[in-house]
DNA sequence: ATTAATTATTACCGTACGGGAATAATATCA
DNA sequence: TGATATTATTCCCGTACGGTAATAATTAAT
């Protein structure tokens, strides 16, 4: 919710998710056209993610994590699986 | 990716994520209407994404994860935040 | 086995996603 | 500071998302 900090990679909601992404990239030295086209999707998409759109499609979310070597856990709420 | 285990969580796909929120949602014994009115989405929404989804929007999953007390987290690979 | 509950599928429809390109705005670099 | 690189914005357009409701199919309960 609050664009500050992001304790330990906590996705809450979609502009926590787009900062991480971003984050990544840039510590790669990638640009979005170069990370875009590693994720096979445009830059348009990513840019827009990277802002936190809220309606962007999780396939494609999903192959930019996975391209971008992140990784994502769903776990249940005090009870970490 | 595949169907069968998702070791500690982890999202590979939307299967995967699918696959936790319906897990998490009937340990609850809610039924998807239950759930999607509890969440603020469509039954339709909530079914279709945990039937894996591929084109489903980001805003609303996360609303469904932490309307239903799940919880998501994204880390570097091989190096966890 | 039968009934009840739940989920999946289908239809209608208004809104909009995202690729690709061009351009404006902003950030970075020397 | 000026040049270059990068990102944000805008446009066109074909495809489609998701709410709602009805119904078929499947699962659970008795």
């Amino acid at each position: 919710m609050e664009n500050k900090k992001i304790p330990n990679g906590r996705i809450l909601s979609t502009k926590d998710m787009g900062k991480a992404i971003r984050a990544k990239r840039k510590a790669d030295g990638l640009t979005q056209f170069d990370a875009a086209a590693l994720c096979g999707v445009g830059t348009r998409f990513l840019g827009e993610l990277e802002r936190g759109k809220e309606t962007a499609q999780i396939g494609k979310i999903l192959r930019i994590i996975h391209g971008l070597g992140l990784a994502l856990h769903m776990t249940s709420k005090g009870i970490p699986r």
